[in-house]
DNA sequence: TTGATCTATGACTACGTAGTCATTATGTTC
DNA sequence: GAACATAATGACTACGTAGTCATAGATCAA
């Protein structure tokens, strides 16, 4: 390339690196002789001698619509600051250890690590120099990685405060599964409130954070025939599935039963559910942990919480009021 | 590293790359060193001198609830084949641009294309030496690129088959953005099936492929009063809008219009939609496409058009029979 | 005019690996 | 025990870039 153009190699870098040092005809000469035999300049013999790859990796689970919406977020706010994004989606937490592993080895600028069900073991092997890692969501982590999340237990709390101004008496929580942290925080700000108004909220867990679960849920309480005022569920998808399965056993919802969900996906407000629900400012999120990656000051320990905003859907509302 | 290890360097390669060719007590004294002062193979290094990333590109649309079941499907079988996934989103087709750029730069081992609205010149671009691109549900590429995709035409014929076996007389087809190839070939199916049982089809463009643009349609339309006796929706995200637009609007749905979509996203089988729709059949296509990029002999301008399968939901099931 | 300052460019090296070739030690065969 | 095959390792180089230093003109002040 350096031979086609006529200048030497130090020259053809600058032309595409830092194009302010070079004489404008020169530049000319070397963008046709770039043009006339296709040369690109290659990243990775950059990413090689800089020690940076403008590249950042994201764990993120395969599986729900919440997720994919972050990764969407992610994929955007990175585009936007020229950076590329690798995807490393899992299915089992046993995967998280390879994607360490693609991270080491690619020399990524950064790591995100988003899920709630990946261990504490596993998380403190990400504790390490190098690059660097922020949880996304993952009330696990804190203390051990620099975290973003949105505030889980006031989330609830803030829930149950509207649900409380419809009147009820009677409540529970459906979680998808116990030993997620996200779970436990969202059962703990529920139970907590409606504690402090003298109602009791025991726990069903659904098996998994899926709409099946979720309606396999609703099938099995609608036959037991003592339904709570209002099911306060950990995730949207889930109460998607509750709905549709209080619904097909004949249950009405807000009728006889209220619902809350939690996540803010663009379904709930779907003109089929209009589910009300803990919006996630999924971008504010995301945009602080990309924040934490890229900042030259290294985050520490330090975490941030963000709050959420609710939104009162129709599955929230009393209809003979 | 080396030094460290008391051996060369080239003996430190061959511990990690080929194992086979080191003595055993030798290799231990390689792994010890590389645990006690945390050496990890360099992947940037071994690309520049091998001339292969083990990385693949993927373009895909940031919206849409199919697009990101194709991502998914994707990141999981490249992770398969040891392949990691450079993932480019995009809103709209000029942001292609980009990632073509970043494809020659990274040297990336293939790109996938994925996405309807991509204009033919763009296409064009996309050939040329180098790594090799696959178009994936993306009929405007045939003849352009090696393409992936499911059988459009053939599936609206399909659906229109099983839609004549209810009795039907009227219909109209409602398509995202008439641009979309995709979408012209799904109407295509559908009119010329319909024709052929003396049925006119108008087409009718929503003007996204969203749940909202569907939902206005419907309003529309139930506003009209001229109700067709089956609406046949381009994809099911649109069709999902369009149910609960008639609904809110009064009208029954199978009871007064029967709809179909196209896709055959999870949640056409939850029980609020239940929505007959053609089923994509992803993860097939997504391993043909995976296939032609990393196979060793050149797919020229090899086409793959793969059938789906129609999942029979209540939409179109006639109430009244 | 001369030294000083600035601009544009080239020469050179390091980044960490893989592949080629060379070298030494260890068997193996007749 | 000489000739030879085999196994294990080292030496060396190229991959394409960025950064450091050096150099040749050009411009400017005194």
């Amino acid at each position: 390339m350096a031979a086609e153009a006529g200048v030497s190699q130090a020259t053809v870098t600058r032309v595409f690196s830092s194009p302010g040092l070079v004489a404008p005809d020169t530049q000319q000469r070397v963008r046709d002789a770039a043009n006339r035999i296709g040369y690109v300049p290659n990243a990775i013999a950059r990413s090689l001698k800089s020690q940076r790859t403008d590249i950042v990796g994201a764990v993120v689970p395969t599986q729900g619509e919440y997720w994919q919406s972050v990764l969407t977020s992610f994929s955007r706010r990175l585009a936007d600051k020229g950076k590329q994004l690798l995807l490393f989606s899992f299915a089992d937490a046993d995967h998280v250890v390879d994607a360490l592993d693609a991270v080491e080895q690619y020399r990524l600028d950064g790591l995100v690590l988003a899920s709630s069900t990946i261990s504490q073991e596993h998380l403190v092997r990400m504790r390490r120099p190098g690059p660097r890692v922020v949880a996304f969501n993952q009330p696990t982590a804190t203390g051990l990685l620099p975290l973003v999340s949105v505030d889980n237990e006031a989330g609830t709390s803030a829930l149950v405060e509207h649900v409380a101004a419809q009147g009820v008496a009677t409540a529970v929580f459906v979680g998808g599964v116990a030993e997620a942290s996200t779970d436990q925080m969202r059962y703990r700000g529920a139970a907590k409130s409606l504690g402090d108004l003298g109602i009791a909220c025991p726990y069903i867990e659904a098996g998994a954070f899926t709409y099946d679960a979720g309606y396999k849920v609703a099938s099995q309480i609608s036959e037991g025939l003592e339904l709570p005022d209002v099911m306060m569920v950990g995730s949207d998808e889930v109460a998607f599935g509750i709905i549709d399965g209080l619904r097909t056993a004949g249950v009405s919802v807000p009728g006889d039963v209220l619902v809350t969900g939690f996540d803010g996906l663009p379904q709930a407000s779907w003109a089929g559910y209009d589910l009300t629900t803990l919006v996630q400012p999924i971008d504010v999120l995301v945009d602080e942990a990309i924040a934490m990656l890229l900042d030259t000051e290294d985050p520490g320990e330090r975490s941030q919480v963000i709050p959420g905003t609710v939104y009162e859907g129709r599955t929230t509302r009393r209809i003979n009021d």
